[in-house]
DNA sequence: CCAAAAATCCCCTTTTTACAGGATTGCCCC
DNA sequence: GGGGCAATCCTGTAAAAAGGGGATTTTTGG
């Protein structure tokens, strides 16, 4: 069987030597070198195409995930696997939305990370189990309460400075309805008035 | 000459490995062990004192700032350095005043870790030059404004939900004085009302 | 299709903020 | 020793928000 050949795709030196050292002893996979940006990483792949790719989310100038939604729509044969710090929600949604084949934590060990690779390759999808869960547990923030889509509009508007009178002028509905909406988002909160609220909403993400 | 004894605290697997391949090849220094958190840190401590640890800031449970003091204060012979992705600007800080001598990004590169290590060991403070120029910056955001201690008080009880009444009893002030900050904090912070204020403060890091 | 959830609207009262003016004391630095 | 700033206090009006009730209509998911 041939081995897989991956491109490293990180800007800190440290991780990338960490994978490499990780990796080199394993004579399934090959390295065949590494970027620290997206630009380096697409001239890399104008002339060598990898099987597979580890891509950090969090890189200079182009984020992970705009740079993953490149390479996937020039190259899609070649496997992405993603690959950060975080396990917020959003950055794997947007990882898979964008053709990664999964997601691995950094704190994943040479196996996790093996298996990661050949799930990939055989065409699944692999994710941590941290981040797995961190998907169907839905809320990042535990105490997050869960808001509708209406609230979470007026909630940015409120967070912006806007009166309910204003808020309803821009929504075209009634201002007891913005009302409505504020009174729901202080009790969902548990937030005595907008001060508390907008602290808590900035705070857990949501604005 | 002996070689400087390393403890890693790191909890990112591939991190640790990436240093430990890094330094491995370097006769000048002795990687002891690796630790996850802070509290397989302390107890690897109550066995074995490396003369320098390699201390990520983001650590599950406790704070790699809250480890760097807690390690400070118990063995305050051990140099400890900073490691870690983000540059900002109040982690530095607070690692450098809890006892920390010096700042690495992560990815450096091994003749930056080595001046950075040897730079600690000799007893001075070693910053990375990104980490060094943030450091100059003063403002991380500048449009923050400058605010008094007492609009501070003011501003930090504002944002938990308290009223300018129960501000005014919490300060032993007048409600009229606490009305004053108040408007004077809007206008510093150019926001319209108490909502727009929070989310500038909590953004700008000032809450 | 039907029930639950979301979004919409309404009334009324009280409390809190916003806005527009000041004014006084004390303290630090040049 | 005087200017500047911070912190304190004041009066008054107008505008918002909080609190506590409902009620109706869309959506939407099973």
């Amino acid at each position: 069987m041939k081995p897989v050949r991956i491109l490293i795709v990180d800007d800190h030196y440290i991780v990338v030597e960490g994978i490499r050292s990780l990796l080199q002893r394993v004579s399934a996979v090959e390295i065949l070198g590494a970027a620290s940006d997206a630009e380096s990483c697409m001239r890399f792949l104008d002339r060598r195409i990898p099987d597979l790719i580890l891509l950090d989310i969090s890189l200079p100038h182009t984020s992970g995930i705009d740079l993953c939604k490149a390479i996937h729509e020039k190259y899609p044969r070649i496997r992405i696997l993603g690959l950060s710090t975080f396990k917020e929600q959003s950055f794997v949604r947007n990882m898979l939305d964008n053709g990664a084949s999964g997601y691995v934590l950094k704190n994943a060990g040479i196996d996790e990370l093996m298996i990661a690779i050949q799930t990939a390759m055989k065409g699944g999808k692999y994710l941590s189990d941290e981040v797995a869960a961190a998907l169907t547990d839905q809320q990042i923030d535990p105490a997050a309460p869960v808001i509708t889509r209406r609230e979470k509009e007026v909630l940015n508007l409120i967070a912006e400075g806007y009166t309910n009178n204003e808020i309803a002028g821009r929504l075209f509905v009634s201002v007891t309805t913005v009302d409505s909406h504020r009174k729901n988002l202080l009790t969902k909160f548990g937030a005595g008035n907008t001060a508390a609220l907008v602290k808590l909403a900035v705070k857990m993400q949501i604005i």
